[in-house]
RNA sequence: GCGCCCGUAGCUCAACUGGAUAGAGCAACGGCCUUCUAAGCCGUAGGUUACAGGUUCGAUUCCUGUCGGGCGUGCCA
């Protein structure tokens, strides 16, 4: 028997009652929601509110009308007006009975919904250059991306996880040629290390192994690398160029095995911390791949083709203008070199040619001007640019001992995630990073992260569940046995808020699908975990009653299955003991 | 300058997308462990939702303006 949504449910009854009072306003907007006030019943609806000025007829009148056309039913104790013209809804001790068994039943699978309806989904997140160790910021882009990903494959979508790797381009060739710095420098040959090179420590690790694979194979002469290379003071983007160039000349193919070193070994590296982090992806989606395939030249053709493309001062310019960006953009350089810009397109046409309903990038909220381009390129190829999302995640800082952790990628020092993992934990590190909407500014208590005490909501939450656990493990019965209880017997208030609260459950899923906003998540199981918490200090669960205690148990047990699976989707264990 | 995001209790944040008396936690104060885990609970106090207009039965939510903060505005990736 699949689970009961009871707001949907009481929506239908509405749409029926609507087209019997109103044939002509069927189409009314209304909702059915959670009153704030439990005193206002289980459900209300604003329907007879939303008619009034069609039909000029007084709210309370219409309310009336609505629920003398609303059958008899076993869900509903009673339908009532009140205020302006809500109708409040109770729901029966058989609607509760049923909340219950169905948690009890669908266990793991509790809160599925059929929202999604199977489309084919695709999150694309972190995609960050293997250039070096992730960092906070990646953090919370993997955090949002893999909680999305769970909460969307829960609401019914199927989700595709993707890295995107830039394994192309000249961020690349320079980890390239600053490992081959570090191992000439292992090997005496001397050259002043280049101020935008990568600095890390990861690097000349990466020069010793070198070393210890391959001895000085590739020793080449200091004054070759150097040669002909402006001077760093007066233009160090050009300087750095040239060793590169010169790298390529000198290496031949050892340049593409030292390159391909670096490139494995960061994206190993990457790849084992998200692992660790509980950061799983279906496809790594390489950038390089784009240009053997020859799909980036392509797209440009396309687009020129299609008009889209005119030259000035020797580069091709795509005309995003025409599609509301600010001002054209160019995607192949004077010097033949494709933009980023233009792979871009050429991705996101492959994506677009993968068949998803739907696409979303997670993107750092400075890349925020870039939609309108991207957009403006799916346009001009014919595409909907209404399938692609973007959602936006704004940058981390690091709150320790109520200062704000200086971080900056210029020095080299920045935290890593790992740092942070180790530092707070993974499932902290999970939480913490969507506690907040997504494209709003989070501060990352560290202190707090690591508190046990009740302002830390990892500590609070999974409490709650391993309380419950051990008040199982105390009574000792079999749970089978629980979905039959008589959950009529629970009359509290206490009662009645978290019978409410796990009826909410799908709905809150649903919810935090259609914004993409897993925090909602996060937010609910505090409100949950709360409501427990706040029912455990005043009532025993095992009592002399055995009637009682199964219907307790039954209610308790239904709560520590919605925990577990609202923390699942949220990345975070939900421990038996504490 | 232009574009996007934001402004809610002293602090960090909610508010079911326009609903009923704007809610939590922290910090402050006062209570609760002989009983299934006190990493918990209960209570007190704290507000002109930045400001000024507008839209309507009804606005923290939508529109306009002002003030304040953040980000973006490369033939970089």
């Amino acid at each position: 028997m699949p689970q009961l949504d009871f707001r949907q449910y009481l929506s239908d009854l509405l749409a029926d009652a609507l087209k019997a009072v109103a044939p002509d306003s069927t189409d009314t907007a209304f909702v059915v929601e959670r009153p704030k006030d439990a005193r206002h019943g289980d459900y209300a609806t604003n329907l007879a509110m939303q008619l009034a000025r069609p039909l000029r007829q007084p709210p309370r009148a219409l309310a009336e009308k609505i629920i003398k056309e609303l059958p008899l039913s076993e869900w509903v104790e009673k339908a009532e007006i009140a205020g302006a013209g809500f109708i409040n809804f109770t729901l029966t001790h058989a609607a509760r009975q049923r909340i219950v068994r169905d948690a009890l039943q669908a266990g793991a699978n509790f809160g599925r919904t059929r929202y999604g309806k199977g489309q084919k989904i695709q999150v694309e997140f972190v995609s960050a250059n293997p250039t070096g160790p992730l960092h906070v910021g990646h953090g919370r882009g993997a955090a949002y991306g893999a909680s999305l990903s769970t909460l969307l494959d829960f609401a019914g979508f199927n989700v595709q996880r993707e890295y995107y790797v830039n394994d192309a381009g000249r961020q690349m060739d320079i980890l390239a040629v600053s490992t081959w710095l570090r191992y000439l420098d292992l090997h005496k040959v001397s050259i002043p290390f280049p101020p935008n090179g990568y600095q890390g420590d990861y690097v000349r690790d990466m020069a010793i192994q070198i070393q210890a694979l391959h001895g000085d194979a590739y020793v080449r002469a200091a004054a070759d690398v150097v040669k002909n290379a402006p001077n760093v003071e007066e233009d160090k983007e050009a300087h750095l160029d040239a060793l590169i160039a010169n790298a390529k000349a000198l290496l031949g193919d050892a340049w593409h095995y030292i390159h391909n070193h670096a490139l494995t070994e960061q994206l190993n590296d990457g790849r084992d911390d998200l692992t660790e982090f509980g950061v799983t992806f279906d496809c790594w989606f390489s950038e390089k791949s784009l240009f053997e395939t020859g799909l980036v030249a392509r797209v440009v053709e396309k687009l020129e083709t299609a008009g889209h493309i005119y030259v000035q001062d020797g580069a091709k310019w795509f005309r995003s203008t025409t599609f509301g960006d600010e001002k054209d953009r160019v995607v192949q350089r004077d010097n033949g070199l494709y933009t980023y810009f233009a792979s871009d397109i050429a991705y996101h046409l492959n994506k677009f040619e993968r068949g998803f309903d739907k696409v979303i990038n997670i993107w750092g909220a400075d890349h925020h001007g870039y939609i309108a381009r991207v957009k403006g390129a799916l346009a001009a190829l014919g595409l909907d640019p209404a399938k692609l999302d973007i959602a936006l995640v704004q940058f981390a800082n690091l709150i320790r001992d109520g200062q704000q952790v200086a971080m900056s990628t210029r020095s080299g020092s920045f935290v890593t995630l790992r740092d942070l993992r180790s530092d707070v934990g993974n499932d902290a590190a999970r939480l913490f990073y969507v506690l907040r909407k997504s494209d709003q500014h989070l501060d990352f208590d560290l202190d707090l992260a690591k508190s046990q005490s009740n302002d830390n909501p990892v500590y609070y939450i999974q409490y709650a569940h391993a309380r419950i656990c051990r008040v199982l493990e105390e009574w000792g019965g079999c749970k089978k046995d629980l979905p039959g209880a008589q959950i009529g017997l629970l009359t509290s208030e206490h009662e009645a808020a978290l019978l409410r609260k796990l009826a909410d459950f799908p709905a809150a899923i649903d919810a935090a699908a259609v914004d993409y906003a897993p925090h909602t998540i996060a937010f609910y199981l505090k409100d949950l975990a709360a409501d427990f918490h706040s029912y455990y200090n005043v009532s025993r669960f095992l009592t002399d009653d055995e009637e009682l205690t199964y219907a307790r148990l039954a209610l308790v047990s239904s709560v520590q299955q919605v925990l577990a699976n609202g923390l699942a989707i949220l990345g975070v264990s939900a421990p038996e003991k504490m």
